[in-house]
DNA sequence: CATGAATGAGCGTTCATTCAT
DNA sequence: CATGAATGAACGCTCATTCAT
């Protein structure tokens, strides 16, 4: 899925990544503390140990750092919803374990899903475009499963409305902090949103 | 509500408030397009049709147009939802007509709604704070019609975590945009999510 | 004549006019001593009295300050060719002053000639074919005077090579100095060239 | 005659000689296309076909390629001008032949030369009355030449200003293109010049 | 001898902010 | 009150040069 910014006066491919990953690393830990915009690349290089010079080594220009954040926090949270969703049969036990995993993971990466929130709008087209697509399929590993593990039976509207849900209330529980984290521990947001979740299955769809 | 960034070397009370509505008018529509950090001052001056001398007669510092922005919109959003809710008795189709205006008129202001969530992070504390704040007041609004609306005995946590979701549902209408407006129009959207929650509201709550 | 790097930030039009010639006269200087690309537009700012930001406020791009010369050595340069020039029915008395007067000229502006040759290369294309535009002016004006002056029948592919070598051995005169200043000076120079362009006007065409 | 820039860390003089060839040829593609100072050391270490630390073997610094092209562009003019005037008591047709190779000959390194004119500026000034020095003695021989092969008595003032106007119209050709290549090709120019000369030579120098 | 990753001084350029008029 | 010319700190980025391997 990774292949970012091919582009760099670096001959040696390890150490090439090697490298863009200590640079997203301390991008992240600064961009979380100050944005992108606010964050020079002087800052950048100086979290990641190397002079402003070697940061252009092995990339073109600023924004390709975003580029590399984006490509990185974006291939993480794919690959846990992919690893949650790929069972073959799920019921619905394993959707609520599947639900209680990924706001779990969302919680440990509530600043990184943040940036993804608030800079998206300083990426270039392509880039963003890869982004959308990345979400759009994440929502659909979840429609599957939801229709497959649902008891009854369920459009694929309805489905696609509940994923779509489940995908920004996770998100949710990270960038709106102050409206959540004051009143519910995580265990308790999870809880309630997967009680909510469950009584809209296995209600009977016919009686409204 | 407003009262802001008070210090202007500027007298007259009227014209202050004039030239600012003014500043906070161009300053949305640069935003919109550009992002606070790519919009510099002189495009704000310019396009309010004063100088840039003049705009900091009104203001201090950059971010004091930011706060300005911030406050006007959420003041925007504040009124609507305390309008919305100030029925005293409401029953479960003032619910449903408040979701239907509240979902629209966030549809109306969907770029303004990114501009609160992509620049919150460079805003002074005590700003934010403010931000969030009114934040958690709409929700109680919303919750409070929730749990009088509601045909059923409702826990408070219930009504708060619905309420929670109707809000930032409302909010992912305009900011996940690519997620939702490929596959939705407004009206289906609202309908769907009307749906889903008297699914959740009319469910006996013991059955579970 | 004039128009150049039209676009400033700056409404006084005087001003501009003032800043501008400031700037020439400063990156002249610079440029003689140390070439275009060795001159830093701080150091062209300093020389011209003023700030780093003022300068930009007058130029877009450090290339519209070798425009701004290059258009005034030219625009100067061709003034003075046309002035030289302009008499209706020249005789030969004539074209020898003439002579006499545009070799002074050039060697009063060695340095800025010298530039002219040395960083075109350097030059935007419309600017470099105006550059061009104007040399090939100035030869043709040459060139009318000496088929006028001349005593007897000459071709006009005579008279252009003869235009075209004077006005040439002229700027030689300026950037080759440490081919002919050791040897000559200004006096005994055009002393020269005009005895060997009347040999050649007065020779009877038809011996050859 | 080319020694130049002695200090290489190579021991190997062969080796040295062969590296810097290519260095020197590597460098005049570039230059041609986009002058000394648009063009990188990276830039010639890749075209001369290894990595920039061996560049740095042969030469201390940027400059040094400068030299060395000049050098070379410089000391094969040289040598050309020098074969061509070898002849013992060279005649008139012995000299128009002459002009006609030299003339032929810039033409084919009009780039060679322009170099040359452009970054004078940039060398360092043993280098550059060196290459003063190779110029000076090219006139001479062109000037030996005239002298003799003129069949009228001339004075050394004359022959001294029509060797320097050959030689620098010889260059002129190549790099004031725009005011000659439109008009003329390669051998009406010769023709122009050649005719131009003999006119002068053959003129009785008494009736001035 | 050859390599190429690392360096950092220094470049061109921007733009928030000031203040004399 | 309004103006807009002036400022300079600070940004993103380049590239000649070095040196460990």
């Amino acid at each position: 899925m990774q292949e970012s910014t091919s582009n760099s006066s670096i001959k040696d491919v390890t150490l090439v990544k090697k490298r863009r990953n200590e640079i997203i690393q301390s991008a992240i830990t600064l961009f979380k503390q100050k944005g992108f915009h606010r964050t020079t690349t002087r800052e950048i290089a100086k979290e990641a140990g190397f002079s402003i010079g070697t940061l252009y080594e092995y990339i073109r220009k600023k924004e390709d750092v975003l580029i590399l954040v984006y490509e990185s926090i974006n291939d993480h949270v794919y690959q846990h919803m992919a690893t949650l969703t790929k069972k073959d049969d799920p019921i619905l036990d394993d959707l609520i374990l599947i639900i209680d995993s990924y706001y779990r993971f969302i919680d440990d990466l509530q600043d990184e899903v943040l940036i993804l929130y608030q800079e998206i709008k300083s990426l270039d087209k392509t880039v963003k475009r890869k982004v959308f697509q990345t979400e759009r399929e994440q929502v659909l590993m979840l429609k599957r499963t939801i229709m497959a593990a649902s008891p009854r039976e369920m459009t694929t509207e309805e489905a696609d409305i509940l994923a779509n849900n489940i995908f920004v209330q996770g998100h949710m529980w990270g960038f709106r902090r102050w409206l959540l984290q004051k009143d519910y521990t995580i265990d308790q947001y999870i809880a309630m949103q997967t009680k909510l979740l469950l009584q809209t299955i296995q209600y009977s769809a016919t009686e409204i």
